[in-house]
DNA sequence: GTCGTGCCTTGATTTAGGTCAATCAGAATT
DNA sequence: AATTCTGATTGACCTAAATCAAGGCACGAC
């Protein structure tokens, strides 16, 4: 085993397990192993059996799809923190996306099928996966209107808006991946992007150092969203 | 109750109460009611406390969000023998979409809260459940990369294709709802599906007799999709 | 140093699709 | 039959964003 002892606090935290009792967690983590991976590293593809899902503990996961033409749709970024791949494992038994490190990540791969095996014992644990899914299933259906019914713009506004931490005085978002992944991210090119932040900062609605946007008026932008 | 005995066969058919024994099916059933739509009538708006589910007997129901600006985009269309709104039963309890019939719909109404108590005791049926909700989900990631990878003809070709029913001979697709609900759907404008349609007329590659259209070249399509 | 290479930005051009408006056909109402 | 209404179609136009192309700037390798 290869995990530490803050790896596993950290586990233990994540939303999907906080449910377990510590024999239950203790059979889970029997059935879980580190892993890293290298920038630009593929963790599985569309397709593959989905014998496994994930918690990462640092790094970041980039969930995406190719298009036919060889061109790839970021679907999500997953921080450390976060499950992924938690919902295929009920499924037919096949991953639906790609998975790959946007940078030096280290995750940790959970058996599926021994999971599913304890979640069939436990009642409550059911319940908090069934809200944990359909709350993703919120975030997808926004998603998806997002994209059919605002304007580019109005998305990176939006994405902006999302990243704000909380009480941040001056309000501003580090962008921790490059620009060219988060355009995907919003179904856009990067030229666009590039040209929507130049748009804000001729208004004076925002600021950009480097990778670090400050939002010099936060109302504003929430009205434009 | 209101409910004639063709009626509890088809709920009994429905996906997610399949795998209930008989006891636990009549104790939801105790639990039902039927319901009737006109043509346009709100079941629900978004927002409101989810205290039901429901399956659709006859009818169209036509599951749409409100842009700020008014107009309004449909996320989904639920025809006869399905169910929907299940997957906000287990979240904060608010509807995240307007449910309302296209046409003169019934509808069986089930009582949330009862369900989800009955969940709470059957890890099959919990698993079922987790099994159609990703199914859903892995549906929503593919209306995402449609949407955004796919330019609007693509997207219509990929919808007749959808809507083809098995062994048809010739292959032909009837469309059930106004063209500008489709349009909706599909993420364009009703112009926009109209000129396309015309477009593929022209090509040859269907004909358009009203409601019903005929793909006079399965393969050509699947290959433009 | 200088040469790449990757990422971002900016400009010029093109294009898919939206918007506006006119027309038309069918169904419903009088 | 005359009339309004609703939805579909078509045409003319326009706009947002993609595409193509050219630098700029930082980074590491040599």
């Amino acid at each position: 085993m290869n995990l530490n002892a803050a790896d596993i606090q950290h586990l233990k935290g994540g939303y999907l397990l906080a449910a377990l009792s510590d024999s239950e967690f203790d059979e889970v983590l029997a059935h879980a192993n580190a892993r890293t991976l290298a920038p630009g590293e593929g963790l599985f593809d569309q397709g593959d059996p989905a014998t496994h899902f994930f918690f990462v503990l640092s790094g970041i996961v980039k969930l995406c799809r190719m298009a036919p033409s060889g061109e790839e749709k970021v679907m999500d970024l997953v921080r450390p923190g976060f499950f992924f791949a938690e919902a295929a494992m009920f499924m037919s038994g096949r991953y639906p996306i790609n998975a790959r490190g946007l940078e030096a990540t280290r995750l940790v791969s959970l058996d599926s099928k021994h999971f599913v095996g304890l979640v069939r014992g436990n009642g409550d644990l059911c319940l908090r996966l069934l809200s944990k899914m359909s709350q993703r299933m919120h975030g997808l259906i926004n998603e998806i209107d997002k994209l059919t019914l605002h304007s580019g713009a109005e998305r990176v506004i939006g994405y902006l808006l999302e990243q704000l931490p909380e009480g941040a005085a001056p309000p501003s978002v580090r962008l921790l991946v490059p620009k060219h992944v988060i355009a995907s991210r919003l179904g856009i090119q990067p030229e666009t992007l590039s040209r929507v932040l130049a748009k804000l900062r001729a208004k004076q609605l925002i600021d950009v150092h480097d990778d670090m946007i400050v939002l010099n008026d936060v109302e504003a932008l929430r009205r434009l969203s």
